[in-house]
RNA sequence: GCGGGUGUAGCUUAAUGGUAAAGCUCCAGCCUUCCAAGCUGGCUACGAGGGUUCGAUUCCCUUCACCCGCUCCA
């Protein structure tokens, strides 16, 4: 549709990033890096408050939430446990006609007659390609059709006619070299690295190896324990950590939206499994209305902390100015989901370049913390006394019943994590029988949001221009940063009307002075008040503050009142300077 | 990683095989009684490396970054 307007967007919120100075390219005296990006000035304040308000919101204002602050090199087991070294190292295959890039350990393995080709000869120009290629047919298949493919690969290759040169079949059985869309030959398997690899100590050897972590979750399931202890928490509980994390994405894109590093703000909300709640409480909730379930109650299951954490964090975004038809909610469809996740939603924004995820809530089951209870050997579940109390008073039956859901949920984990039968079956029913003493393995509901795309959504929603016409008749387009003042770098610009009036600026520094204690402000006194007011727009400044002639006394009934200017609608308002600082602070929450 | 496009000052855009131009922004000064006014002055650029050439921003090669598509997105 109207694709260029929308690249003519981005390209301004870029440009007017570096040019306020919001975000710079990383090491851009040396021509840059792909995939990282820095944060200047206004930025940096920018994503400060986003994370101050986020932190504050998540654990502060709830009893029911620590934090935690881990390493970003942790014990390299750990990505062994969370699954990420397998997944991240994937050898990768292309087809060498389509391109198309396959894992190559999970091509379906392919049988039939393979012609190899050792070149392709162009019988006009006499030119030559030297490439070797072959193509895999299914037993029965002509070989025309290894030839056809074999032609348009060496036309690929820069020929027009093509005599194919070195012509040899050979059976082949159960390999994983083929495309099986076309049987066309794959490039050697690569080996893809998406975790970035260093080296703990001097010594840069395969003992050493380390990781930067590429998401923060595993250093919260890691430090459960720890935290249980010595929190003074309860199941439910959560468990909170901002940082950054690495990823070697294969296509960093989108200005700051993918890139290689980047922070994120995650919570692990743990809770009781469904059974456990249903013994405690006699029943289990699930929603029955979309939107806010309201107060957490002790008869919630999984559903109901699942939606309220995706209404929390909805409400969260509405509080710093993303209104929720900016929003979309996107609940993952049961073949999407990951092997670990029992439900997933995603929080997506309408980013200028596509609706794309800004945080997933994704609802984890036990998958984390039994995973790391069997990679390292230490017990991961809880104990719970009222639950040993509550479940002796259980009638047989329902203790049967729960009993046996539970040891059915276990079992499906342990055989999906590869555990041979036998020892699974065990395995889980010493976890069934573990209820009755209290003990379980608390589930998890994952809320998982990027900085840097929450700071690229609030730029992108920002961002307004307004085109005003002057008394000479000349049209001019201006920014305003329309932030909401929670999230505004700057909050105040402190004027004198005039420069070259001393008793102006004296006192405009000093209200400056009164105001920079309490909340960031800035100092300005070069070129017109309007240019002033402009650049301030440019910056997001929700209010600016004017000292002028009335407030030294020139209408005496205004003596010690300024002008604050709204920077959405330009309007004005007369306040005294004793309530300013009050003013402000109510006017910037 | 593949294919296509782009790369001149902070931004937007010129021109050129022979000293790189302008507007806006920015900085300094003057002026200015509320929305990028005016005047004077100033800083700043051919993404990087190599080649061809007497001479390259311009032509060629390599490389880097950005944009679009493919791919990837645990």
């Amino acid at each position: 549709m109207a694709e260029p307007k929308v690249n003519e967007l981005m390209e301004k919120i870029v440009s007017l990033c570096k040019r306020r100075g919001f975000v710079y390219p990383s090491s851009e005296i040396y021509g840059g890096i792909n995939g990282f990006w820095d944060y200047g000035p206004l930025g940096a304040e920018l994503k400060r408050n986003v994370k101050e308000l986020w932190w504050s919101r998540m654990t502060r204002l709830r009893e029911d939430v620590v934090g935690l602050e881990a390493t970003i090199i942790m014990h390299p087991r750990i990505w062994k446990a969370s699954g990420h070294v397998d997944t991240f190292s994937d050898p990768m295959a292309d087809c060498l006609l389509t391109r198309k890039r396959f894992r190559a350990d999970q091509i379906e393995p392919q049988s039939g007659t393979a012609y190899h080709y050792t070149g392709g000869t162009d019988p006009a120009s006499g030119k030559v390609v030297a490439e070797p290629y072959a193509v895999l047919l299914p037993p029965g298949k002509p070989v025309e059709s290894a030839r056809r493919l074999a032609v348009q690969f060496y036309q690929s290759r820069g020929l027009g006619p093509v005599e194919l040169q070195g012509e040899r079949a050979e059976k082949v059985e159960n390999s994983q070299r083929f495309n099986p869309d076309n049987g066309s030959l794959l490039t050697e398997p690569r080996p893809f690295n998406l975790m970035f690899k260093t080296y703990v100590g001097p010594v840069a050897d395969e003992d050493n190896v380390a990781y930067l972590r590429p998401e923060t979750a595993q250093a919260i399931f890691a430090q459960f324990k720890n935290v249980l202890e010595t929190s003074r928490q309860k199941v439910p509980f959560g468990i909170a950590q901002m940082g950054k994390a690495f990823r070697n994405e294969v296509t960093p894109r989108n200005f700051t939206f993918r890139s290689r590093e980047f922070e994120q703000m995650e919570l692990e909300f743990f809770i009781k499994p469904d059974e456990v709640v249903e013994a405690l409480a006699g029943r289990v909730a699930r929603p029955e209305a979309p939107g806010h379930p309201g107060e957490p109650a002790a008869d919630w299951g999984w559903q109901m902390w699942h939606q309220y954490w995706v209404e929390e964090r909805i409400r969260f975004y509405e509080s710093i100015g993303l209104p929720r038809t900016s929003l979309e909610e996107y609940w993952q469809k049961p073949e999407e989901l990951a092997h670990y996740a029992r439900a997933t939603v995603d929080l997506l924004y309408k980013f200028p370049f596509g609706t794309q995820e800004l945080e997933g809530i994704a609802a984890r089951g036990d998958f984390d913390l039994s995973q790391h209870e069997r990679s390292s050997g230490k017990a991961q579940g809880v104990f719970d006394e009222e639950l040993r109390t509550a479940w002796g008073k259980l009638a047989p039956e329902v203790q049967q019943r729960l009993s046996e859901s539970y040891r059915q949920h276990r079992l499906n984990y342990l055989l999906r994590a590869g555990v041979p039968e036998a020892e699974a079956a065990k395995d889980a029913a010493e976890d069934a029988a573990g209820l009755a003493k209290g003990q379980y393995i608390p589930h998890v509901i994952e809320p998982s949001a990027g900085v840097d795309r929450l700071i690229l959504a609030l730029l992108a929603n920002a961002y307004n221009e307004v085109t005003s016409t002057d008394d000479k008749g000349r049209s001019e387009t201006r920014v305003v940063m329309r932030f909401h003042p929670s999230v505004a770098p700057f909050k105040v610009g402190v004027f004198p009307l005039l420069k070259n009036k001393p008793e102006l600026v004296a006192k405009a520094r000093e209200v400056f002075g009164m105001l920079r204690g309490s909340m960031l402000a800035f100092y300005d006194d070069s070129g017109a008040i309007g240019r002033r007011y402009a650049r301030q727009d440019e910056a997001g400044t929700p209010f600016c503050v004017t000292v002028d002639f009335d407030t030294l006394g020139e209408t005496p009934e205004l003596k010690d009142t300024v002008t604050v200017r709204r920077r959405d609608d330009a309007s004005q308002e007369r306040v005294p300077l004793a309530g300013l600082g009050d003013w402000l602070a109510s006017a910037i929450r």
